[in-house]
Order: structure tokens, then C-alpha cells, then sequence
DNA sequence: GCAAAAGTGTTTGGAATACACCCATGA
DNA sequence: TCATGGGTGTATTCCAAACACTTTTGC
């Protein structure tokens, strides 16, 4: 005999749901972002972010995780959760709602090729072509989130390579506000937040003399947390 | 000839989709919650938020409003989004996700009565019952986004009457953030973001000397905002 | 030695905080 | 007249911004 579950909602309207992600990465001093061709009808071979259906077993950011899985060979993604897209005609296919968040991807040799045999490409933020459906708003919406979020929370170390020297860090951060930073103030502020380690190594791909590497110390943000102070850039 | 839609989807899962929404208010002093009690099976009965599902034909928005003014008869309500809750197992009744979404309300005398005619209560934040499925997560995660957004986007007023006083403005803002603040400072630095309207009209419901009452100018906000300057409190 | 990026030091104005103190009024 | 909440003024501390300056190194 089997169990026979109850749909005490018969009466009301089912629909579909999908996750996408808008994946950013940071690369040769620029944002990147991580689209592919879409794969179904209607429109298929247009240019999307990354997304899937939910299905009737998965919440969303299983979903989300495993098409990031999938499509780009990823694991272990920094996801935060955007915004959900209901318009009733966002997408021709069927009624269905978006339920849209970013990813942070620390971008290295590795990745790329990984991200490049499963069909999915990086491009600059501000060359990026038109995306299908309402994707572009998403991409709008999630550049907003990420210029907000990155200023009081330590985000920027997920775009950044492990090692990173203080000028690189202000170019990422420089990327995402859209403004130029003084290089003094910059440094002397993220030194003074006390979550930097330095490191006995130096990069010299953009000058002569080289700029120290520094890694992020998850100990010590939580204890700037715990001594009453927050992360700020 | 009826003119068919092709589902290009339907190899894929659909479900049910809500819309619940943490209708917040201000009154004696304390910040309040608008509840009422579940009308449909499972769980008929319980406290819970307010929420409907979503029609094919109506997107998130749309839904919340029609459920707003059908159980508290408030229309033109302030609603900003909050997250969508996709936990498989978070709605007994049938696999069903939330986008949730909070609501500022100005209580009033008017307002209330409106409200308990429809079979809606106001609870005291710090006071309220167990709500039903994962909704009392839901009021912990917009009381956190609430205290966020209050702190840089003048929407306290969205929950003050339309004239109020300085002082009264405080005690709301010391019950969002949780916290007390020093008078003068506070009187201070709203009153440098000129974006108040001082009254000729004095509430002398607190005190023998009474306090000017003041109105929100939005014009001024904008004015503030093209300077290039941000609201800030 | 000089160009160019890395890194340090100094000054300054404005904002947040603490807190002392005056004002107005009904009981 | 005094208790109470409304409202003002001031001193101090802290921090962001501006910017001048020094260091290092390959060419």
C-alpha cells in the first residue's frame, strides 16, 4: 500500500521555478561575468546566465549549486541570495519566476579552463551582450547589491586570489564602486582593520620593486566582530 | 479557434508559489506586528503572516497587495522585498515556496479598526505568539533588514504619523536599532539632513511644554540626495 | 640617475559622542 | 516652585580625505 500524500492546495495555481546566478569574477583588473548559451527552447542559443529549474526535491540552493556544478565544474561557490523575478510574462517558455542570486569566483588558470569545457564564458562586465529574458535587469540589480554589500562585509576576498598584494585589492575594489581611491588611505585603511596577514613574499608583475603579498585571516575578522567593530571600506 | 500555448517546460516540476508579507507598525511606543489566524488546512488556525498564493496570472507584488487590502482593507501599503524560502519540507501542505516581503504601516485610529473589522491583529514585537510554518524566521530575517535599511533610507517615516515630533521620531528609531541615543545628537543630526518640515503646532501629549510637530518633505529628500549627499541616521 | 609603483607621514576639517545647561509649563 | 520633558551649546575625540614625501628597483 502505498502513502498517498495530500495536496491540500489543489485549488490554486502551480507554476515553475528557476534559480539563476549572476557569477562575477575578477580578472586582468576588471569585473567578469559568467554567461553560456542557453540550451532550450524558446530561444535557445541565446546568451543567459547561469540557472535552472527547481525541482519538487531540491530548494533553491541546491538547485543553484548544482547547475554551477554543471555547467562550469565549480563546488564550494560563494552564493548570496538577490531578489526573486515574478513578472508574468518575464519568460515566454510558461509562466514561471526567477529566483536570482550572485556568485563570487575567484578566478585562476584552473577555473578557466574548467569554466571553458563546459561551454560557459567570462566577459567584461561593461561589454557584456544582450542576455535573454529579464537576465540584464538581474545583472543591474546584482551590481547594486554587490557595491552595497562589499562595503561592510569582507566579500572582496572571495573575488581576489588567495595571495593578493594591497594595490591589487584596490583595483577590485576601485572595480566595483566605479570610483578611484587613494592609494595611502586605502592601504592604511585595510591595514588598520587588523584582518590582513603579510606574507614574507612579494609580487612583482606590476612594478619593479614588488608589492607585499597578504592573505585574508578568517580568525581575526572574527575577532574584530567579536571586539564590537565591523568590517568597512 | 482557440489559439494554444505551447508549455516548452513541461518536462520539468511546477509548484506552488506564496507570497507572505511582515506587516510591521509603530504605536505606544513599540514596534508591532499585524498577524492573523490561518484559514486554510494544514494547521488552520495557527498565527501566521499574511500571504496568499500567487495566481498564474499576477506577479509577487500584485499578490501581496490583493491579500494586504482583503484582510486589513490598507491600500498604496509600503512593501519592499525580503527573500524567498524554498525549504523542501517548509510547508506541509504541499511542496510550496514564500517570497517574503515587509510592509511599513502608519497605525492609526482609523487603520485599527479597519484591521480587526478584517480579523487581523496587532502584536507587540517582542510579545508575539509561535507562527505556523517557518514564518517566525521570516519576522527575525526583516527585523534584521529593517534595522539595515533604516539606518540609510529615510523609510521611518513610512511607520511615524504623517506630523509627529522629534522626540517621537527617536523612540522609533530606538526601537528598531535597539538601542538609546542621546537627544540632543539625535535632534541634531536629523535636523542637519533639512529634510524635516517644522510645524506651527505643538503635541503636548508627553510633556507641559510640548513639542513642535514636524512633516517629512520629500522634495527636500531629493533635494539632499542630488547634492550628492546620502540620508543617514 | 630616473621613472614608476610601493609605501609612509602629516595636516586638516567635519562628524559623532558626551554632557552641561537653559526653557516652558501644568500641577 | 519644582519636576519633567523639550531644546541648545560646547568640548573632545576620532576618522576620512588630501597630499607631500620617501623607498626600491630595473632600465
Amino acid at each position: 500500500m502505498i502513502k498517498q500524500k495530500i495536496d491540500y492546495y489543489a485549488s490554486h495555481d502551480k507554476m515553475y521555478v528557476a534559480s539563476d546566478c549572476i557569477v562575477f569574477g575578477f580578472d586582468e583588473g576588471e569585473l567578469k561575468l559568467l554567461i553560456f548559451k542557453r540550451r532550450v527552447e524558446p530561444d535557445k542559443g541565446d546568451w543567459s546566465l547561469i540557472g535552472s529549474f527547481l525541482e519538487l526535491d531540491e530548494d533553491d540552493d541546491t538547485a543553484s549549486r548544482r547547475v554551477l556544478k554543471q555547467i562550469t565544474g565549480l563546488d564550494n561557490v560563494f552564493l548570496e541570495p538577490l531578489k526573486t523575478y515574478t513578472n508574468v510574462n518575464r519568460d515566454k517558455g510558461s509562466r514561471c519566476i526567477s529566483i536570482a542570486k550572485y556568485a563570487l569566483i575567484r578566478i585562476d588558470a584552473y577555473d578557466k579552463e574548467l569554466v571553458e569545457k563546459h561551454g560557459a564564458f567570462w566577459y567584461r562586465l561593461h561589454d557584456l551582450p544582450d542576455l535573454t529574458l529579464d537576465h540584464s535587469v538581474m545583472v543591474k540589480d546584482a551590481l547594486e547589491e554587490l557595491k552595497r554589500k562589499a562595503k561592510y562585509q569582507p566579500i572582496g576576498f572571495k573575488l581576489l586570489p588567495e595571495k593578493f598584494t594591497i594595490p591589487q585589492m584596490q583595483n577590485l575594489y576601485e572595480a566595483i564602486f566605479q570610483r578611484s581611491m587613494d592609494a595611502g588611505n586605502f592601504r592604511k585603511k585595510v591595514l588598520s582593520l587588523k584582518v590582513l596577514e603579510k606574507l614574507d613574499e612579494k609580487d612583482k608583475t606590476n612594478s619593479k620593486r614588488g608589492a607585499f603579498l597578504y592573505k585574508f585571516n578568517s580568525k581575526n575578522y572574527q575577532k574584530l566582530l567579536n571586539s564590537g567593530y565591523n568590517f568597512e571600506i
